[in-house]
DNA sequence: CTCCCGATAT
DNA sequence: ATATCAGGAG
């Protein structure tokens, strides 16, 4: 099967099963969401949001970052992993917003993309559902585990190349949706453990049935 | 490529 | 015990 019709009836598919595709990260803002999903690397968002929680409360702006110790923030942070390059990259990520941007985000993907912390999943996650703007496409752990299992590219490590094929492959405006879409059906049916092959919609053509990649 | 790092599923 | 979870930097 070729790219093009493969493509068309994941699309097609995942509209019917998740029309949608909210994220599951709350936030009331551009500048929570970023900070969310700085947060969410290596982490379920459950545990992000009960974190967030509390921590949009205390820091509100980009400034209530630098006001604190950079010890005191990695302890608000703390169950979310890797509090230590996180919390020195919400620092500098806020710096860098103040000191260039004025506080506010970008929304450009290139330069958003040179914050600290920040890279091509982030920069596409935050733009697309905070802006709106369809700017680049989130290949997270799930996406990439999906596409490499339908065998929608070849490329095994690499995701900004898997980034640029999908953006080939998908019409621009479902670039953020397509996303979204895509990461809850690695999450819930095409898992990296257990895959629910008897619940996929693609299972008589995927290359991939019951077995983990 | 390695490191960062806690919580949960298997 | 080990793999994995909405990654990014050096």
């Amino acid at each position: 099967m070729k790219q093009e019709e493969k493509i068309k009836i994941v699309i097609q598919e995942l509209e019917k099963l998740y029309p949608e595709a909210p994220l599951a990260l709350r936030y009331r803002s551009a500048f929570e969401l970023l900070v969310a999903v700085i947060l969410s690397a290596q982490c379920t968002d459950e545990r992000v949001n009960r974190v967030t929680e509390k921590l949009f409360e205390k820091y509100r702006s980009p400034q209530d970052f630098l006001n604190v110790p950079v010890e005191e923030l990695e302890e608000d942070i703390r169950p979310t992993g890797f509090y230590r390059n996180k919390a020195r990259a919400l620092r500098e990520c806020c710096h860098k917003l103040m000191r260039e941007f004025g506080g506010e985000i970008p929304r450009d993907i290139n330069q958003i993309t040179k914050l600290p912390g920040v890279g091509r999943k982030t920069a596409a996650m935050v733009l697309g559902n905070a802006y709106g703007l369809n700017l680049g496409i989130a290949v997270d752990t799930h996406v990439r585990r999906v596409v490499q299992r339908l065998e929608l590219t070849r490329e095994k490590k690499n995701v900004d190349k898997i980034e640029q094929e999908l953006m080939a492959l998908v019409p621009q405006e479902k670039w953020t949706w397509f996303s979204n879409a895509l990461i809850l059906f690695g999450r819930h049916i095409c898992q990296a453990r257990k895959p629910k092959c008897g619940e996929c919609p693609f299972r008589e053509w995927c290359p991939s049935p019951d077995k983990v990649v």
